[in-house]
DNA sequence: AAACTCTATACTGAAATCAATATTTATCAA
DNA sequence: TTGATAAATATTGATTTCAGTATAGAGTTT
């Protein structure tokens, strides 16, 4: 049940650390904004410097780590606007990929994909759905759409680098939104267009569902604001 | 006169070899599918295999280069798969970063891409304007949208990546199209929507440029088909 | 003659060491 | 006491070297 088509099995040293990092890294246990000593996590790791740095390339491919000639590295900072940064371009570049979805999927893959949705339904239903459906169903639904894009490009700036940033946002902030069910009926009718050939709906309807999030984040952080405000 | 924004001076050694390495392979002076010998081009450029190396994750993260542990690296092909893959995911990037420059570009940035828009007009006027706006005209238009957009994740991903990989294409395929006066006019249309704040339409009218550049490159590739089939 | 195996060569992955740059701290002067 | 300058320390960038893996070629066997 592996969630990310990225996964891959690490075969050199410097995979192995690197997925690793990216787990410390997108959980927390690395804390944000953590500045990064080479010697220390090489000491940690067990690895030499140049193994080590060998990951810290990976990391910073994927915007979990941010370098500077001779100063170093640290881990990447979450703000509110890099985050709002992040949905915007997932907004474009998924639209895109849910078109050409529609227009490549074979009919096989769209079998495949309704046949996960009525998965992730008996679930909804079973335990109310919320956690499951939060957590692996929404991820598994955006990279196979993505997947199906049969886009190079696309499915390598999204598998390969936004999504690692996107699940460090999701633990860090701890984004849990009641939209399970609505996130739910949106998919559903994500498919539908896809199973229709309808590029044009289908981008749109992907579109809507990916700023829905957004603004659904947008009064979440205001309202933590103004929480804020009043406390102080 | 740089064209390209993310031309920063050169600091560490791997730096220069980057830029040289990446103008070698963007010219096609190292040809495409190319194998990379680390030895070899070490000992051409001087420097140890750690600090080529360095430059090699670099290529690697412009999709320039591609590596397999244990294999080695080896030059991108350029196929024209690859190309449409390109075209479709600067339509969907660029465009979205045409909507953000409408809501987030000051009106001191406005000013100047009118001004940068005269002087194109000027040259255009003077020698036909073909080159020119074709070969610099034309990035830095689309450098300062992507820049405008003030979306960190949009001008990484165009700037730091994909226009590489553009500019390669555009050497090797020779792509000296007879769009420059169209494309001038477009892009004057997308600076009205701009300045008017009209997101929605500088979005559209973005994709579309992109779009009809994408469409005449299939035009061309499907007539360099025909003749070489009608060759044979 | 063809196919398979073994060996040798070449290339990538990893480690240890050296040099250059930045940061911090301490001392001196105003 | 505060500011500036210089020296010391710590950290990153670069070089050199070693080890493991894959590929290609030659020899042997069927």
């Amino acid at each position: 049940m592996s969630v990310n088509p990225t996964e891959y099995t690490p075969i050199t040293t410097s995979d192995k650390v690197f997925v690793q990092l990216q787990q410390a890294i997108v959980s927390g246990e690395i804390g944000a904004g953590t500045k990064i000593s080479e010697p220390e996590l090489a000491k940690y790791y067990q690895i030499s410097r140049s193994t080590l740095r060998e990951a810290l390339n990976r990391l910073e491919k994927c915007h979990l780590i941010e370098r500077k000639a001779n100063i170093g590295s640290k881990v990447v900072e979450c703000t509110v606007e890099g985050l709002l940064d992040l949905y915007i371009t997932r907004e474009a570049l998924e639209g895109m990929a849910c078109r050409q979805a529609s227009a490549n999927m074979s009919d096989e893959e769209i079998t495949a994909m309704k046949a996960m949705l009525a998965e992730h339904a008996k679930a909804k239903a079973l335990q109310d759905g919320v956690a499951y459906y939060q957590e692996e169903g929404d991820l598994d639904f955006h990279y196979k759409v993505i997947l199906g894009s049969h886009n190079q490009q696309l499915i390598n700036i999204l598998c390969g680098q936004l999504y690692y940033l996107l699940r460090m946002y999701r633990c860090q902030f701890g984004m849990n939104s009641p939209r399970a069910s609505r996130a739910f009926d949106e998919h559903s009718r994500i498919i539908e267009a896809i199973a229709d050939r309808d590029g044009e709906l289908a981008e749109l309807l992907m579109r809507r569902h990916i700023a829905a999030s957004r603004k659904n984040i947008e009064n979440k952080i205001a309202q933590l604001n103004h929480a804020e405000s009043v406390v102080q």
